[in-house]
DNA sequence: CCGATTTTTGCACACCGTGCATGTTTGCAT
DNA sequence: ATGCAAACATGCACGGTGTGCAAAAATCGG
């Protein structure tokens, strides 16, 4: 069994390092060379050569060619992810989700001109659109962990929060919610996220992304409520 | 093809009603070889055998061959937004949305035979449960519409919705609401159908699935409050 | 620098998905 | 009924996709 030296655990070593870059050249790669031509012009030999690599190494990253297209930065699931475990510990989950999700889209809009790529080739390929939003879906899980984390934090996770506190049923009752609440809190602010990006994108002079991010999670808050009756 | 030689014009014409049975004769032949031998074992050829058709017929109903096992039942998205027009007034949108879906929840696991074997596959390809999820997703757009209507019945969309009652700028806040607002809804049900879906399945141990699908909502309508603080 | 481990690559091969030409079925007007 | 036009199914050819396998190259720890 191999075990990790100071300097390879300091920031994952080369071969981390180069495989994170392998895989960012071919995300890279695929969506400017579909900016210019056209995503079902671009084949998986073409990426690849834009890449530096060879096409069978291409699979060795991607199950398919239309997954280089679905995610830019790896990554940024992580970031959110850490950045709920810290979030204060006064605010609701929803919110502390709301928070981190605003701040990482804030940092995308900067770097724009990959992302704008990225935004225009998934705008010409509506099917491409929502396996995009549904790629992200799939980091749902771990962030659902992170909700479960602030909710329990002495414990390892959501299976361990039972029994503390008030009386069996009780303890019962809290253990399901918990099972079940982070999990509809990370689905419904992933879904909060979609549909911003989908309204703000199809109706651009109503308002700043921020203020449709807003109302959506104010909405969001208030439980939904019929318009007439607020 | 085989002669189905019935009386014409009975309900949409024959062509229409032989599309839609060569259809439904390729998803059910898909799921069911799935079943029976793995998703990932089942080809194209096999598929169109099962259903009596040519290979080549099966692309011209169906873009890739994975997505033959993401919908069954083609026409359940319209049957649920009918569902939702026809609710009685009282309710909010999201109780509108949540009795439709959960009426044709409940129809759906009376049909178990097929629906077990179609669960059985999903449950087996997590990406393609993903898939089959966002599939529904696309019909979101129209259940937007649905609940839009359901909020300003006289008009023919959202669109027209502004100017009624108070003030100028109270309509313009209120139109931009009600773009917004049957988006979210639409897309939020959409998820905690998702989400029930998953966790039921994941812990069929903790409740019916009825049970799950009304915590969820009961979730939702209170705005996701933070479980300590409830 | 060496041995072990991981990654890349080439190659072969089966399957996917599409354009096109052709034959067949359906709907409709006569 | 009969014939015509549109819609549909099919066979064929062909390029792109995706995988198993084994050899070569790169990296890591010592």
């Amino acid at each position: 069994m191999r075990v990790m030296s100071e300097r390879e655990s300091a920031r994952g070593g080369l071969r981390e390092r180069k495989k994170r870059a392998t895989r960012a050249a071919l995300a890279e790669a695929a969506v400017r060379l579909a900016a210019k031509h056209g995503v079902e012009k671009v084949t998986v030999e073409a990426i690849s050569a834009e890449a530096g690599v060879s096409p069978r190494t291409f699979f060795n990253y991607f199950a398919s060619r239309d997954d280089a297209f679905l995610i830019l930065d790896a990554d940024a699931a992580e970031r959110i992810r850490l950045a709920v475990l810290d979030a204060p510990a006064e605010l609701t989950p929803l919110h502390a989700v709301r928070d981190a999700l605003a701040d990482e889209l804030a940092e995308a809009e900067q770097q724009h001109e990959l992302w704008a790529l990225h935004a225009k080739v998934l705008r010409t390929a509506p099917d491409l659109l929502v396996r995009s939003l549904a790629a992200h879906v799939a980091d749902e899980t771990r962030l659902a962990e992170a909700v479960a984390r602030r909710l329990s934090p002495g414990s390892g996770g959501p299976e361990a929060a039972a029994g503390t506190g008030a009386g069996p049923k009780d303890a019962e009752e809290r253990r399901k919610a918990l099972d079940l609440y982070p999990r509809l809190v990370a689905a419904v602010a992933t879904t909060a996220v979609r549909v911003s990006v989908e309204h703000w994108s199809s109706r651009p002079e109503e308002g700043s992304f921020a203020d449709v991010f807003r109302r959506v999670f104010d909405l969001l808050a208030a439980g939904l409520p019929a318009p007439a009756h607020v």
